[in-house]
RNA sequence: GCGGACGUGGCGGAACCGGUAGACGCAACGGACUUAAAAUCCGUUUCCCGUCAGGGAGUGAGGGUUCGAGUCCCUCCGUCCGCACCA
């Protein structure tokens, strides 16, 4: 009869232990060792699905592993409980979003708690708290005081119907996604943290990031954007207005000036607004342009097109000719200037621009090996290295000699000034919203912007809302909403924006240190734990969540808040879980429980045989219903089943599909281990009685084979190569499955390699490690024990095996000493048969050896031919 | 459109610094055990030709560098992520 490990019945019951002697919480010790681990904070949006769990399963391996190896291990997690959800969840189903949040936060809590997770839960934070947001709008504050944050106006998306501003993925196809009603651009006067003044040490401190993802900072940095340019002004040659007279662009191509044909200006920029108002053709194609949304990638993938203003502009260094000035829907408001020179030789927008209006193509930039009268610019526009021609003074120059010149010239003019242009903007958190942290100040007519004193926080939402009328409730709250001045007593209003979420995350890793500080940090809480040291989260965040967290950690700096300028040492990326999704007859989506595949791979509706369509493998998501509840899986397999699973095979960083064929592989692999424990635990030798001795041949491979897997599973959990880790574990037992202890020795020897699968495994599957821990007589708990350490004695190998090429095609491999010279690899490689047939009568030209690697044996044409 | 990544057997993937491609898992097939099934154990499994021996091809496509390329370079194709009010 076979042994059957009972998960359903073990993992509650070590849950519990861990839980009683509370061996996860985290306490500073000054002088120890620290690890702070950290998975980005998840959004309590309902119900977690199994596709959540790779994220917590991840960092909980890290975390028991330096925990594992003497590390004072911080690991908390909390809850980014304010956004837009909960208020559409309150428009739909009538609930208030704190309580629609609080009871997510519940339901969620509990399947975390299931998977198992070494997390102090004694840190939980949720930023919907007042408890935390009051310490949020402290800092709001200090930003005020200090300029960091201020007022101005910017465009939005407006729904006209729904009277709200949309996010832009609420915008579909220029309309609301609810509403259904052609959205507009307009302007409001909006709250901005002013994150370009770190423009530029964010970009070079992107250099210390070491242990970040090379792709992530390439993001950042083309995210931030740093460019070197001129700005410069054009003279309006034919004004019929004062504010139209001039006209100031940026480029990062001043030497291609002389190839220019024409000037564009951004829709909402002042000339244009300007010009529309006694034109009407030119306001309807601003008009036109507003109802696209402000979405960088709805603007850049809209077909060019440009309205001629009649306005002429004089070339800066040809004496008598002009350019037309047009207002373009590609040029963008927010990014220098918001107007442009187009030179469509050398800029594949402005060419496309150029062809359909017909304007003139000169190309001024000559690839070296090309006469400049015999080239021309046809459909691509010529962006590579060359030198100036068509170009009068810059004749002949570089590109950089001629961005110079022209520079030079300009500044000498009075004209122009060499710019560095970013482009990062100044971040907007002014959300017309009511589900995030008020911002904490009070609009009086007499005194202005006043902030709400010390005394008066926190600013607290009000819970007597209703989402029955259009906009946003704190704006129709009447005693929220009216308040009297702090300054002069006389009536204000309360500014009835809040922030955008991303602030609340912005620098919740910091508040984990100390989250029930009444300060908005405790100082000496911060400088034991910070930075992380390993954070884990989605690619998704590489940028926006990223980089604002890099400047809340840097204005906290500033302010004393915190000792550190970067808030993560360490930063992982992981890969989604993806599942198959299922459709009925009726085009419903169908969770996979309500799917049965047969033999012929062909699904039925379960219980039934309505055919049901397999999809494609997508992402899990509600909204496909190809999603995996953890409590499924955690109660006919266990959880350490799922979070070996999620290890297994796929790298961390990739994507990884769910299926239920991988859940049974896990499931047998857990199954194995507990067997192998328990069917030899009984017949070995006392822990500790007798120390692992090799004197038997059996027992040498064995604690080889240990010792290896030692080793190679310490490197894998070091690199995050948490698949591998998987794949050496599977080598190890496999040796064990098929040991049979003859001698003392291989019982020693046993025991060794028992205790150490176990101590191996207890990151990955915490509950079945305690268990078999217990089994083979451990102290006290695996989550407690020592990482075990690799006898580099054991590793070693004194014999290698080397593959020998003939002209680098394989033709055999032969066994020699390690390290052996070249003449004895040669020797031997010649002697092998298969390679003289190989050789045949060729001449050997050279043989090249790469020791412990290859011999390959260069051959050329036959002898004497 | 711009920016970033990825592409290897039937499938997920491994391959450290340019050095035996396919570790490990899944699936499939064959066998053992069993009254039978499940579970378990043993074996085979990149493809093509061949009974074997052996030979040939092969890491999205095409080219290049090298004694040697999955790995480096160029061009192309495909898939995914981000683009500032989703989190």
């Amino acid at each position: 009869m076979s042994i059957r490990y009972n998960a359903a019945e073990a993992e509650p019951r070590w849950r519990a232990v861990w839980e009683r002697e509370q061996i996860f919480r985290a306490v500073e010790r000054p002088g120890a060792p620290k690890y702070y681990v950290l998975e980005m904070f998840p959004y309590p949006s309902g119900k977690i699905h199994i596709g959540h769990g790779r994220n917590y399963v991840m960092g909980d391996v890290v975390a028991r592993f330096k925990r594992a190896q003497g590390f004072n291990v911080l690991h908390p997690m909390g809850w980014d409980a304010f956004g837009m959800p909960a208020e559409n969840a309150a428009m739909e189903q009538k609930s208030h979003p704190r309580q629609w949040t609080e009871a997510n936060i519940a339901a969620m809590k509990e399947q975390l708690r299931l998977l198992g997770l070494s997390i102090d839960w004694s840190r939980e934070i949720a930023t919907c708290d007042p408890a935390y947001y009051v310490q949020q709008q402290r800092i709001f504050l200090k930003m005020l005081n200090s300029g960091l944050a201020y007022r101005r106006e910017s465009s939005v998306n407006w729904d006209p119907v729904d009277q709200t501003v949309l996010a832009n993925e609420q915008v579909i196809d220029g309309r609301g996604w609810r509403s259904g009603a052609l959205v507009e651009t307009r302007k409001l006067t909006q709250w901005f943290l002013r994150i370009t003044e770190f423009a530029d040490e964010l970009l070079d401190a992107l250099k210390t990031l070491d242990r970040w993802p090379e792709k992530v900072r390439v993001m950042q940095e083309n995210w931030i954007g740093r460019s070197e340019g001129l700005r410069f002004q054009f003279r309006v040659t034919n004004a019929p207005r004062p504010e139209a007279e001039t006209i100031d662009v940026f480029t990062t191509r001043p030497d291609t000036i002389f190839g220019a044909s024409f000037c564009a200006l951004a829709p909402d920029h002042p000339v244009s607004l300007a010009l529309a108002e006694t034109d009407a053709p030119l306001a309807d194609f601003i008009a036109e342009c507003r109802r696209h949304g402000t979405s960088e990638a709805a603007l850049e993938t809209l077909e060019k097109k440009g309205f001629d203003t009649g306005l002429r502009v004089a070339h800066p260094f040809e004496e008598g000719e002009t350019l037309p000035v047009y207002v373009a829907n590609f040029v963008l408001m927010g990014y220098g200037t918001g107007a442009i020179f187009g030179c469509p030789a050398h800029d594949q927008r402005d060419l496309d621009f150029a062809r359909k209006y017909k304007l003139p193509v000169r190309p001024v930039v000559v690839p070296v090996d090309v006469l400049p009268s015999d080239f021309e610019v046809a459909d691509e526009a010529y962006t590579g290295d060359g030198r100036l021609a068509n170009s009068h003074f810059l004749n002949g120059m570089s590109i950089a000699e001629a961005k110079a010149a022209v520079a030079d010239r300009m500044e000498g003019a009075g004209i122009g000034e060499r710019q560095i242009q970013f482009r990062l903007r100044d971040w907007g958190i002014s959300r017309q919203r009511y589900w995030g942290c008020p911002i904490p100040v009070i609009h009086c007519e007499a005194c202005g912007v006043v902030p709400v004193p010390e005394k008066d926080l926190p600013v607290r939402l009000p819970d007597d809302v209703t989402f029955d009328a259009p906009g946003n409730p704190l704006d129709r709250h009447p005693t929220w909403k009216n308040v009297a001045c702090p300054d002069c007593g006389k009536p204000a209003r309360r500014e009835t924006d809040t922030m955008d979420t991303f602030v609340d995350s912005s620098w919740y890793f910091a508040r984990f240190c100390s989250p029930h500080s009444d300060q908005i940090v405790d100082r000496a809480a911060v400088d034991y734990w910070l930075p992380v040291d390993q954070y884990i989260g989605g690619v998704e965040h590489a940028i926006l969540h990223l980089l604002y967290a890099r400047f809340y950690t840097r204005a906290m700096q500033r302010f004393g808040l915190v000792g550190e300028a970067e808030p993560f040492a360490g930063l992982f990326t992981q890969g989604m879980i993806t599942h198959e999704t299922y459709k009925d007859a009726a085009g419903h989506w169908l969770f996979p429980d309500e799917v049965e595949k047969g033999e012929d791979g062909k699904a039925v509706r379960k219980g039934t045989d309505e055919a049901v369509q397999i999809g494609p493998i997508e992402k899990m998501s509600k909204s496909k219903k190809n999603v995996v509840p953890p409590e499924a899986v955690a109660s006919t397999y266990g959880v350490d089943c799922a979070r070996w699973f999620m290890l297994s095979d796929t790298p961390p960083e990739r994507d990884s599909e769910w299926t239920q064929a991988g859940v049974d592989g896990a499931w047998r692999f857990t199954q194995r281990v507990f067997r192998i424990v328990s069917e030899n635990a009984a017949d070995l030798p006392p822990r500790g009685a007798v120390g692992p001795n090799a004197s038997s041949a059996t027992a040498l491979e064995l604690r080889q084979a240990t010792h290896r897997a030692i080793a190679d599973v310490t490197a894998d959990l070091e690199g995050f190569r948490f698949n591998r880790a998987v794949a050496r574990i599977y080598e190890l037992v496999n040796v064990l499955n098929g040991f049979k202890p003859a001698a003392a020795d291989d019982k020693a020897a046993l025991r060794e390699a028992l205790e150490a699968l176990t101590l191996l495994i207890a990151p990955m599957t915490p509950h079945l490690a305690e268990e078999c821990w217990r089994i083979l007589g451990g102290e006290k708990l695996v989550a407690l024990a020592q990482w075990p350490a690799a006898d580099p004695e054991l590793i070693r190998r004194d014999r290698v095996t080397i593959a020998v090429q003939v002209n680098g095609k394989r033709r055999g491999e032969i066994e020699i000493a390690r390290d052996a010279d070249e003449e004895t690899v040669r020797g031997a490689a010649l002697g092998l048969e298969a390679v003289t047939r190989a050789i045949g009568d060729n001449a050997i030209r050279k043989v090249v050896v790469v020791p412990n690697r290859i011999a390959n044996i260069v051959v050329g044409e036959a002898k004497g031919a």
